[in-house]
RNA sequence: AGGCGCGUAGCUCAGUUGGUUAGAGCGCUACCUUGACACGGUAGAGGUCAGCGGUUCGAAUCCGCUCGUGCCUACCA
């Protein structure tokens, strides 16, 4: 309870440079969203706990991020204010491939290389170069508003993040999911590493089918390949035809001479033709080269066959065959030359167009080379051996419904469960290791006495096989994905003081303890489709994999298996140019949030986007919309200084306006309004308005139609409170008297100043989610700067109990609204001008003219009324409009444009006709008749009676016109 | 090669199990600088719901085909 403020406080239009610069800095500065252990709160609370997927350390705020974000904080904010726990844990991720790279271009720019520098000095010049520019897109969001808990944020190569990610590694490696082995990777030759299926996007290229003649090593002819890289012939170590085609039975068992092969004078490599069903006969000649080391299906062949598979590609993709004339070219110079020496002998028989498909290696863009390895990989298909499912069946069990029951984790969209049932059902194994230097270093060490490997938590002695001291740390790193699959329990404190390693490192053990307890699984997985795959699939195999232990704060121990990491998925859509284009730097037309914020407002594009959200589109984000959304912020702040004004000049003449907040204690639900019998009619209505739209809100946010909460809400707003309710009120405020000192301080006067107050406070807590910033600069000034909590967004969100509904007010505020847009849209066609006044005569039923004449004052004052006949006859000429409900006529002396509204009534006639022959047809349909269930045939006939009193009274109206 | 989605007012999009005369914002037209607000007010115009066929008493909504468009997945040399 306090003094409001006075209305010089604020300035005419809204600037919102002025204000959120500092509520940003106040809501950080203040820890306001920092969730203390939860002892010391309500323990009896829901709790909401959801994930900020970690941008990357080398990330600029983009659109998708502020999408995201704003997503987040209205879920994170409606539910804080709902009075639950809401804990949303913010970081940033290493991004191993990305900030290697970054950095590696700087080291150019000197002149140097990371070779040059040594691994150790790199990662310390990494580790330098993200404490100066990692912090960036953090700072970007506290510039949205993003109600996050700083004080947990994380960093994936924090120390008690990489001993959880070793953790989790070595359990896995014990279980027996985690094997090393030499297969073929997709490998990136420019930063010289293996990625994963999902780092490489295909691209669908023209390209050439070469046709390569093979000499048989005994003379007696040859047999014709055909090949898309002919450069991997160097590395041959077969042919295979089908075992079915009659072309090549005989040749089965003879052998070949690979061409150009021959090496100082020795002569072409000799190789088997065997019989393979993967060579398929229609196809090129239906003979193939296999090439076990650059091609997985030859690999595969290579396997069946025990095939050797020599690499003739280094790791930058370049022949290393040492005393080949083809040694130290790039792969396709090789080929070039290749071809042309083929030619030469003549032994290349054709070349022919052909679209193939390339693999691209997503970070660098370069062609992807199949490469025979020796990499880390995680088996997703494999039963533990301590017993099980394995990795993938358990990530399907938690999102396929058994049994019809609801499944662990939900999708919203719900088409995106079939896309990830989809994809996790053909999972294959998961390469984990990267050859890179910044990243989780894998907790292995070789042994060079027995090559045996020992993997563990603690930098071992010795090799565990053998006892050889000769040991050396495995230089591979983890995949990014890997770390990042785990946060969901890692952020949370995992494994402290569950892991057979003491956590001494933890500065207080027992809140990160109690944090696992509290808050896993999440509640909630906010992102978008493109790392469905890569982080939500992830996070839901690895988590739902483990066995965590939780210490509980009374020192037992939960024990969750197979537990979720969260129980809902939402997934949103790409923010794109207006145009519908994908933002892309090439194009040019990326949208930077922070320019378009500095211009419009953080609460003006996060309402924009948030207005756009709807769930399974993309958003096409335009200015035109944000513009309208500044507006709309204008529009409330100007909708604050008529508020404070009145208040003000309420003060001045003695009142006394008590402003109340609720708290967001869940144990504490707020006196409900209850409104004395004088209430008037306007006041009723908008009491029962708040309450429908505290309804509808819930119900949109419920099912993540942010679009829908936020157009209820512009509506409310604009439509209701400021449209109707603003001008209404001024009739017991301002009108016609301003001076409050003159008045009598009746009821009515400071009923409605207290009302008056408590909507539009309600609507400013109602708001706050989606505008925060206006939202807390207009509530501190409600309050004289001196509010009863230190944010609006730590009271309570406007519940629809909190509003007396009332629908016979609304039905009698919608006949009042029905008259005087009736009456305006009529003086508007006699062209009477604005501010002349008029009288009109009004004939309808006794509940209508009884309710007319008891609010006057609202035709007075917003239809320009200055007196009101009743009539027993239905009204009719260029002067009257009819509706259902009822007929009214504005006495003014200037004629119609007649051919004007001649034009107007036959076209709607002619909507009434089509209307009423559509329901005389139902209606005597028997079919519909006997099969329509009845309140749509009681509908249709009452719209049908409706319809009917149209027609005839516009007939009638036309008749009169001539 | 498979799979998924989309096509509704000039533009960007809603339209919840089929049900009364299909909605919003921006833009457009006309009038109004009224003591909260011209980033405003008031009143309007504007759609054969891509096309064709089917199911139904009833279709923007369900089914089939055609056209256009976007995306994802895939080891065919």
């Amino acid at each position: 309870m306090s003094k409001p403020s006075s209305s010089p406080d604020l300035p005419k239009a809204y600037d919102p440079s002025v204000i959120e610069e500092h509520w940003a800095r106040y809501w950080v500065e203040e820890h306001l969203f920092d969730v203390p252990t939860p002892q010391s709160t309500q323990d009896n609370g829901e709790k909401f706990t959801i994930l900020l997927p970690p941008p990357n350390v080398t990330g600029r705020l983009h659109m998708g991020h502020m999408l995201n974000q704003t997503e987040m904080d209205i879920l994170t904010r409606w539910h804080r204010m709902l009075g639950d726990l809401a804990l949303w844990v913010p970081g940033t991720d290493h991004a191993g491939i990305a900030t290697q790279m970054m950095v590696e271009r700087q080291l150019k720019e000197e002149g140097k290389t990371r070779q040059e520098l040594g691994r150790e000095a790199f990662t310390q010049r990494v580790w330098c170069w993200r404490k100066l520019y990692g912090g960036a897109i953090l700072d970007q969001m506290k510039r949205l508003g993003a109600s996050v808990d700083w004080s947990r944020e994380y960093f994936t190569m924090d120390d008690r993040l990489s001993i959880a990610v070793k953790e989790a590694f070595i359990r896995l490696y014990e279980q027996g999911l985690i094997y090393r082995g030499a297969y073929i990777v997709n490998w990136d030759p420019s930063i010289q590493t293996a990625v994963s299926d999902l780092e490489v996007e295909h691209e669908e290229r023209l390209g050439k089918l070469y046709h390569v003649r093979y000499p048989l090593a005994d003379g007696s002819g040859s047999i014709t390949v055909a090949t898309t890289r002919p450069e991997t012939m160097l590395g041959d170590t077969a042919v295979a035809v089908n075992p079915t085609d009659e072309r090549y039975i005989a040749l089965i068992g003879k052998t070949v001479r690979v061409p150009l092969t021959g090496v100082n004078g020795k002569p072409d490599r000799e190789i088997p033709i065997l019989a393979d069903d993967w060579a398929k006969p229609e196809f090129g000649t239906g003979a193939v080269k296999v090439t076990p080391a650059h091609d997985p299906n030859d690999f595969a062949i290579g396997q069946r066959h025990h095939l050797a598979a020599p690499s003739i590609l280094d790791e930058t993709a370049h022949i290393a065959l040492p005393g080949s004339p083809y040694n130290g070219l790039d792969r396709y110079e090789a080929r070039e030359k290749i071809v042309a020496d083929l030619e030469a002998l003549g032994l290349l028989e054709s070349i022919k167009d052909h679209t193939l498909t390339l693999g691209l290696s997503q970070r660098t863009g370069v062609v992807i080379e199949p490469r025979l390895s020796l990499q880390w990989f995680l088996a997703v298909n494999k039963t533990p051996n301590t017993g099980g499912k394995s990795i993938a069946q358990n990530a399907i069990d938690a999102v396929e419904s058994m049994n019809g029951e609801k499944p662990a984790i939900n999708f919203t969209p719900e088409m995106y469960k079939k896309i990830y049932l989809e994809w996790m059902t053909n999972i294959h194994d998961w390469c984990i290791s990267r050859q890179l230097w910044w990243g989780h270093r894998i907790p292995a060490w070789h042994c060079k006495s027995c090559n045996q490997i020992t993997v563990a938590r603690d930098t071992p002695t010795h090799c565990e096989h053998c006892n050889s001291t000769d040991i050396v740390q495995e230089t591979d790193v983890l995949d990014t994905w890997f770390s990042s699959g785990l946060l969901p329990f890692t952020t949370l404190g995992w494994p402290a003081l569950t892991s057979t390693s003491p956590m001494s490192w933890i500065p207080d053990p027992h809140a990160l303890t109690d944090d696992l307890a509290n808050f896993y699984p999440t509640t909630l997985l906010v992102t978008g489709f493109d790392i469905l795959f890569f982080w939500v699939a992830r996070m839901i195999m690895l988590g739902c994999h483990f066995t965590l232990d939780i210490p509980m704060p009374d020192g037992s121990k939960r024990t969750l298996a197979n537990a979720v990491p969260f129980k809902e998925v939402y997934i949103h859509g790409l923010v794109r140019d207006a145009n519908r284009e994908k933002m892309s730097k090439t194009k040019g037309n990326v949208i930077n949030p922070i320019d378009i914020i500095e211009r419009f407002g953080t609460d003006a594009v996060r309402f924009t986007l948030a207005s756009m959200a709807s769930p399974g589109t993309d958003i096409a984000f335009s200015e035109a919309r944000t513009e309208g959304y500044r507006a709309f912020a204008n529009k409330i702040w100007n909708a604050a200084r008529f508020l404070f004004m009145n208040l003000d000049r309420a003060r001045d003449a003695g009142y006394k306006i008590t402003v109340k907040t609720p708290t967001n204690d869940p144990n504490q639900t707020p006196e409900p309004w209850a409104l004395p019998e004088y209430t008037p009619l306007e006041t009723r209505w908008i009491f029962d308005r708040l309450h429908a739209v505290s309804i509808e809100v819930d119900r949109a946010l419920t099912n993540y139609r942010f679009d829908e909460a936020a157009n209820a809400i512009y509506q409310f707003f604009w439509g209701e409170l400021c449209d109707w309710y603003l001008e209404l009120v001024k009739l017991r405020l301002v009108f016609p008297e301003y001076d409050f000192t003159k008045s009598t301080h009746n009821d009515t006067t400071a009923l409605t100043l207290a009302s008056l107050t408590g909507v539009f406070e309600s609507a400013l807590r109602l708001l706050s989610p989606f505008m925060p910033f206006l939202t807390e600069e207009i509530w501190h000034a409600l309050y004289n700067q001196q509010p009863p909590a230190k944010s609006i967004a730590l009271t309570r969100y406007p519940q629809p109990a909190d509003f007396p509904a009332d629908p016979i007010a609304a039905s009698a505020m919608q006949t009042m609204q029905d008259l005087i847009t009736t009456i305006r849209a009529l003086r508007k066609d006699l062209g009477v001008p604005e501010k002349e006044s008029t009288p009109i005569n009004l004939h309808a039923s006794n509940r209508i003219v009884a309710l007319a004449d008891a609010n006057q004052d609202m035709l007075v004052r917003m239809a320009r009324v200055n007196s009101m006949d009743f009539t027993a006859e239905p009204l009719s000429g260029t002067n009257a409009r009819s509706t259902a409900d009822f007929d009214v006529a504005v006495l003014y002396e200037r004629q119609i444009d007649i051919p004007a509204e001649r034009e107007r009534l036959t076209k709607d006639l002619a909507k009434y006709e089509k209307g009423l022959e559509a329901a005389n047809r139902q209606l005597s349909n028997e079919s519909f008749m006997a099969k329509a269930p009845a309140h749509i045939v009681e509908g249709l006939r009452k719209q049908h009676a409706e319809t009917k009193t149209l027609y005839d009274k516009t007939k009638a109206a036309l008749d009169t016109l001539g």
